[in-house]
DNA sequence: CGGATGTCAGGCTCACTGAAATTC
DNA sequence: CGAATTTCAGTGAGCCTGACATCC
């Protein structure tokens, strides 16, 4: 709650803005957050908790650098992500004996049925935000968002 | 420079996550935003900036309150971004004689000058962000982000 | 040795809140 | 009086860096 205080109509915004592609993208990417993590709120997760725990349930156990590099969450960032699952019973830590450095993250029983309550709201969640969108239309949009991010990645590394 | 150091590989996200509306909006609106900030920069300009000598362009002189309305720019913020502008001449900050709560603010010759390399600057950027699209794909698009958007603003005021 | 890993301690930007002073 | 305007001070989240100890 609270927030629905300011929130600019954007009918208000001359043209030239409404129309500004990494404009539109910034608000709905905020809006689309909001919708998201106020959601995941009210079932005591994150977004970051979502993807961890789906990248598990994928990849199997797995070090925390790898974690870091399969969802994009820095490893700084990591570490309290990790620590919150931990605390919660949906994860394991434990030393990697073939490697002391790392840590072998491993989804419990416990994790694997709350990732699957989050499944289900991640879905509805994501209903939500592309409500005016028909079912092509939202395949479209998905489409031309992982090619914008595609050409991203490229660009990074050439 | 400098932040080319992480920047996942989205490939090795799973396709959960790589397909997750509200992470793909995040993603690249991230991205667009750092290609249009640190091409601003490049002219000592900022978003906001932008933002504020476009509706003044397109408004006339108005007050800062009104000026937040219509750019979504906090009043608090505000403050800040005009004091910016007007140390760089580029706008003036005059008390309303007819409202002396108010102050009026008007776009300088030389904010206007401003605004046109900005508005060449900003369409290079949007096109560099979109660089993967064409011209029908992009239109599609911003056509759904701005649908998204306006089904918020509904959504918010009913 | 160079390089990877987990961790901590911070920095910086940005959306956002609260409150005070002034004027309507 | 209540409401609007400008301003300042500050919070909290997110992205990101740097450094350290440990181990490959």
């Amino acid at each position: 709650m609270a927030h629905t205080s300011h929130s600019m109509d954007e009918q208000a915004a001359p043209a030239r803005l409404r129309n500004l592609p990494s404009r539109l993208l910034a608000l709905t990417a905020m809006y689309a957050d909001r919708v998201v993590s106020e959601g995941l709120a009210g079932a005591d997760a994150h977004k970051w908790h979502y993807a961890v725990l789906v990248t598990l349930q994928e990849s199997g156990p797995v070090s925390q650098a790898e974690l870091s590099r399969r969802t994009g969450i820095y490893r700084s960032d990591l570490v309290t992500v990790i620590n919150e699952l931990a605390d919660r019973g949906h994860v394991e830590r434990t030393p990697d004996p073939t490697d002391r450095r790392r840590n072998v993250i491993t989804l419990t029983e416990q994790g694997r049925r709350h990732l699957r309550r989050l499944d289900e709201l991640i879905a509805a969640l994501q209903d939500e935000v592309l409500q005016p969108l028909s079912e092509p239309e939202r395949e479209q949009l998905t489409e031309l968002l992982a090619r914008l991010l595609l050409h991203h990645g490229r660009s990074l590394s050439t």
